[in-house]
DNA sequence: AAGCCGGGGTC
DNA sequence: GACCCAGGCTT
């Protein structure tokens, strides 16, 4: 590989077709907010940059300093982070923060790698971008790329880090890593790479083959498991009862008391238990909400029930998409007397 | 190394 | 429905 043919090609594509993003600000002296970069980049974890730009700016003006995100209560950051995802980035967010003022802003890798919810990637990227030191990142983008380079069917871990370590442009390392990324984003895409406007077709191995959409080899994913549950709504689509959600799944999130029904369970078993543990007495049948998330699919049925707890204004939790749906079927259609 | 963690875009 | 997205943490 002609590394400074390489080089040169991808930066000069890039300084012309590099998209216009609002974490790639700098000032006079071409320098960038490392706040800014860093949260851009969590924000950016397995999140598409159309989304993450929207959520981006929703953040920022929310916390518009590290001092601002780390003096706020994690409730009021999760709000922030409401329908985003994997709120573990949210909450490791905060921690780090917290970390950050107490300890000082971190200016290398080793530094950004030891903080809550930074690992190999955001490290390299923050690092990189905002600092100007060689690491090389390796995100999905560039693993596309670079098995495509070098025609790597089933690129390991090891062997895509080394290669994005060869490769980078040590004299221009920010620039180099999102160049390889807008190019594995916009012209290297998983479906119909965009081969005539690639700036690397000419030493690309892939292209060569004929068959460039071959590389990488689809990765083998988990079952989809499916999955049943009952939920209920104490109060109104405004104002209800809501838990706390525990734990890996949604932790850190509110939402309507629900439970799973059994494998081997109809769901009035179900319906029962919740309504023990509440001590709530069942309404109607509101509906069924269809939602489904990576690993797993949920069709929950929510009643209307009565109950002597506390209601809480909706908004002022953050909750799953998959409450917003179950609220949702608390539609038009039904009467409401409290308002009449 | 493999599972788990959301939600949505795209083909 | 399959596959993916500027990944990281836990086991």
């Amino acid at each position: 590989m002609n590394l400074p043919a390489l080089h040169a090609a991808l930066l000069g594509w890039f300084s012309v077709q590099r998209r216009d993003l609002p974490w790639r600000v700098t000032d006079e002296q071409g320098r960038r907010d490392p706040y800014r970069v860093w949260v851009s980049e969590v924000l950016l974890q397995q999140t598409q940059v159309v989304r993450g730009r929207v959520y981006f700016e929703r953040f920022l003006t929310a916390f518009p300093t590290v001092q601002a995100l780390a003096s706020a209560p994690q409730e009021a950051v999760l709000k922030a982070w409401e329908g985003c995802g994997y709120y573990a980035r949210a909450r490791n967010l905060h921690r780090a923060a917290q970390q950050i003022v107490q300890s000082g802003l971190p200016s290398t890798y080793e530094g950004w790698r030891a903080l809550p919810g930074v690992g190999p990637y955001t490290a390299a990227a923050v690092a990189s971008l905002a600092f100007g030191e060689a690491q090389a990142v390796l995100d999905g983008n560039v693993r596309r790329v670079l098995s495509r380079l070098y025609a790597v069917e089933e690129p390991t871990p090891r062997w895509a880090q080394e290669t994005a370590d060869a490769l980078l442009d040590s004299d221009h390392p920010g620039e180099w890593n999102e160049a390889l990324m807008d190019l594995g984003a916009t012209i290297c895409t998983p479906a119909n790479p965009r081969c005539a406007e690639c700036p690397l077709s000419a030493q690309c191995a892939a292209f060569a083959s004929g068959d460039p959409a071959q590389y990488p080899a689809p990765k083998k994913r988990a079952a989809v498991r499916q999955i049943s549950a009952v939920a209920l709504l104490i109060g109104t689509a405004q104002q209800a009862y809501l838990e706390p959600r525990t734990g890996a799944l949604l932790g850190g999130l509110w939402g309507l008391p629900l439970e799973e029904v059994g494998p081997d369970e109809d769901e009035a078993a179900a319906l029962l238990r919740l309504t023990a543990r509440l001590g709530a007495a069942t309404g109607r049948r509101l509906g069924t909400a269809q939602h489904s998330m990576t690993h797993r699919t949920l069709a929950v049925t929510v009643y209307a029930a009565e109950a002597d707890l506390p209601l809480t204004p909706v908004v002022q939790r953050p909750l799953p998409r998959l409450d917003h749906k179950l609220l949702a079927l608390d539609s038009a259609d039904r009467v409401q007397p409290a308002l009449f």
